[in-house]
DNA sequence: GTGAAGGATTAGACGAGTCTAACTGAAATA
DNA sequence: TATTTCAGTTAGACTCGTCTAATCCTTCAC
């Protein structure tokens, strides 16, 4: 059996070698799981011990297929308890992380088969996160892009926002940046200020509470829009069909 | 902040507590939590110095009333979460436990409150256990008693069953001993076997699924008798009123 | 009142997970 | 290539929760 304390480092690990593949450095690791770094040294000896990483001195450190594996698990556990949480208590999108984060190492396999049952097995958490299917294979990479990286003057839709700051969330969400949403990049001046004109352009399940989903042109100073993924507009049918399945609730 | 662990123990001690009425012995306490005695008695240290028990060497130990408010705030989460996963995840009645018990630790007061409102507040879980207030105050003693000191004739509704024991639990669903049924003692044998005639006289919410709800007569052996609690049949108003709030979904 | 018997405590050890301080190696710079 | 810088590792210590083995009360039976 694996602590708690492991499932976090293999899931840090996952997400920065998604992030910027691997190798991953200890100091990376040690940052993200909030230790220091003879902290994460000793641990990856652990986990190398365990067969969960391969590592290879002052190089850094990749997850073995079985490392990987439970870092979906736990994966899958985080977000659809985000989705659930979400969906079925009324939290907002931007509270849901925190409670996700201490319950993803508790749930039972029962648990996790009734609660993706119950949501009719989501395919993304209410941040815009793939959420990793029952067979814990790695999901596709996504077509996704950081919001800075945007072309002036194209139109794409909000997919997924980081879900680890707090701040940054209720940031997001009061400026009406959340997944679904379609806006237009305006402008993007000197050091990654990113101004977008747009807004939940209809109401997808009846959250929107704050009266204001119109245009409205606003701009991201370059940490934040550079934690915000968007993908193009995809002309489905002739329409517009953008926002399916990530509604805001 | 107290520890996952140091939670356990305020609990199993209050419930050996108001089972039993303190002091509560540290071999007591070491079989509830399933630890050595040597574990317990230190463990009971850290716990005096914290303020939450007191403890007299040789004899035993008691809860302050801080640590009685952590036991039954434990307890609440731990309730709550049995009714809910009844209530709203299909858990059957005797799945409940386990799960609850690995949760009980983690879950935020926030969690707390959404799933008590989403529930209206229940005042017993799935096993008839009283689940504690908000405000964390004692619960009034009840006034059940074990199954085994109804007199022979007497009929009795079954207010509470252990929660302990696994197939305990089985036996008893299989048996149609589910809080809020009914039934009459025909025969106390020798050794604690308790005859009973009854069963659920009506369908509560829908649940009953095996369609055998009516009379039926069946011995219980000590053991399981003895974690069935019940009270008197009340004639609240001319019919008999007798199995409100505890249904067995 | 004395002596078992048995529960409780002390003594000592250990693994997990963490830290700080000191050192080492690798990579970038000049 | 030699030097410097800084990330990574080693060394050593500490807390928490746990165990086994040995010892110490208390109590109950006689
Ligand atoms: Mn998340
Ligand atoms: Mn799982
Ligand atoms: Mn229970
Ligand atoms: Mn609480």
């Amino acid at each position: 059996m694996l602590s708690d304390v492991m499932e976090d480092y293999l899931k840090a690990i996952y997400v920065l070698q998604t992030e910027s593949g691997p190798p991953v450095s200890t100091s990376a690791i040690a940052e993200r799981v909030g230790k220091t770094p003879p902290t994460v040294t000793s641990m990856l000896e652990t986990l190398e011990e365990r067969g969960l990483v391969e590592r290879e001195k002052y190089k850094g450190a990749e997850l073995t297929e079985e490392g990987r594996t439970v870092a979906l698990e736990v994966l899958r556990h985080h977000r659809l308890l985000e989705a659930y949480l979400a969906e079925r208590l009324d939290y907002s999108w931007s509270e849901v992380h925190e409670e996700a984060d201490a319950l993803e190492h508790h749930i039972s396999e029962e648990f996790e088969r009734r609660v993706a049952s119950a949501l009719g097995d989501p395919a993304v958490d209410p941040h815009g996160d793939p959420i990793p299917g029952a067979d814990l294979e790695p999901p596709a990479d996504d077509d996704t892009r950081p919001l800075t990286e945007v072309a002036v003057g194209d139109r794409v839709v909000i997919a997924r926002v980081s879900d680890r700051d707090d701040e940054e969330l209720e940031y997001l969400d009061r400026a009406g940046i959340t997944p679904g949403t379609t806006v237009e990049v305006v402008d993007i001046a000197p050091f990654g200020m990113v101004t977008v004109v747009g807004g939940p352009d209809r109401e997808p399940h009846g959250s929107d509470a704050d009266g204001d989903g119109g245009e409205r042109e606003q701009s991201l100073p370059e940490a934040i829009a550079g934690a915000v993924r968007v993908r193009p507009v995809e002309e489905v049918n002739g329409a517009a069909a953008t926002d399916a399945g990530v509604g805001g609730a």
